[in-house]
DNA sequence: AATGACCCCAACCGCTATCCT
DNA sequence: AAGGATAGCGGTTGGGGTCAT
């Protein structure tokens, strides 16, 4: 199910993401935001092209996606949809937070489909051997095929009792409790979750923070041996002048956003420094309130939505 | 145990829509 | 208004995994 790694012709790599590169993009992403996907890369220290970061960050390594089979309520709401949608995969994906359009039509083609054209087969042939009219639909609840005998042509999703668990969760989408499914503050779990504390992101955080203790040291450059890196050739156009021996390698390990400042408040929008911006000023450790006061004009931090994740994000430094 | 067919899904490709200058 | 850049979408592909023979 993994693509060999390749590279096109532009040297730009192709085919399954190593986790290097997943950490990476993660570490960008997660603080830079997705400002610009074509320019991401050359600043996260990718040798991919932008669409592939998008496509990898937006499909399988953004926080609150959800991982493993499709639940049976799932599974019926994405039959409704794509009976109402067709093929329209990100409108149906918008209708079920934490899975993706590329996991829901990976799952039509694959499962959902072959069900319901078995199903619909299925039918004709007992419409054909009964006089009745007879409708035909995949359950919800079970890999199997439920007939239902009704004397009026009204709609048969609406009039299935198999469909109950769509309409249980129509009405509890209509009335914003969906369970697990609605964007909630818990949605930010990720922050203090499993996500900030992958390995992937832990030793980043921790990598930044020893080249921070001592910069000057050799002992702190990256050994390339430990960490590899996409395109070893590659050459980074990254604004370096005034970095250290130390600082560079790290730069060119990671991108130049390892040594500009911490900022979550850009998190899925905006970067806060330009690739020409001389930041070796800025510190390595998260700054304070007075400093994005100063960068930015105001303190994102203030408001209380966001202050705890502030606190929750100085801890990982700590 | 070997092998071939099929399954599953991550990733790619090409196109369109939207935004920006 | 035009044209280029970028984002997003849907179809398709490719290759590892699984299962049947």
């Amino acid at each position: 199910m993994v693509r060999t790694p390749s590279c096109d012709k532009s040297g730009l790599r192709k085919g399954t993401w190593t986790p290097e590169e997943d950490r990476k993009l993660i570490a960008y992403v997660t603080r830079y935001g997705s400002w610009n996907w074509r320019q991401l890369p050359k600043f996260a220290g990718l040798a991919r092209c932008g669409k592939s970061c998008r496509l990898r960050w937006m499909n399988y390594l953004r926080p609150n996606l959800k991982r493993g089979n499709f639940t049976q309520e799932e599974e019926a709401c994405i039959i409704k949809l794509h009976s109402k949608l067709g093929n329209r995969w990100s409108a149906i994906a918008a209708e079920l937070p934490g899975r993706t359009d590329n996991e829901i039509k990976n799952h039509w083609h694959t499962t959902l489909k072959k069900r319901f054209q078995t199903n619909e087969e299925e039918s004709e042939t007992a419409t054909k051997s009964k006089p009745k009219e007879t409708t035909h639909q995949i359950s919800a609840e079970s890999n199997t095929t439920t007939t239902t005998t009704t004397t009026s042509p009204l709609s048969p999703l609406s009039s299935s009792s198999e469909f109950s668990s769509i309409t249980s969760w129509d009405q509890s989408h209509n009335n914003n409790n969906k369970n697990n499914m609605v964007l909630e503050d818990d949605d930010f779990a990720f922050l203090d979750g499993s996500f900030w504390t992958e390995p992937y992101l832990a030793e980043i955080l921790h990598e930044q923070e020893t080249v921070v203790t001592v910069p000057s040291s050799t002992s702190n450059v990256f050994d390339p041996c430990e960490i590899s890196v996409a395109n070893e050739n590659e050459e980074l156009e990254l604004s370096s002048n005034n970095s250290t021996s130390s600082l560079f390698d790290l730069e060119k390990e990671f991108g130049s956003f390892l040594i500009e400042p911490t900022m979550m408040e850009s998190f899925w929008t905006q970067p806060c420094v330009s690739e020409s911006d001389d930041v070796s000023h800025i510190p390595f450790m998260p700054p304070s309130s007075e400093y994005f006061t100063t960068l930015c004009g105001s303190d994102p931090w203030s408001t209380p939505s966001t202050t705890h994740l502030y606190d929750q994000h100085l801890s990982l430094f700590h």
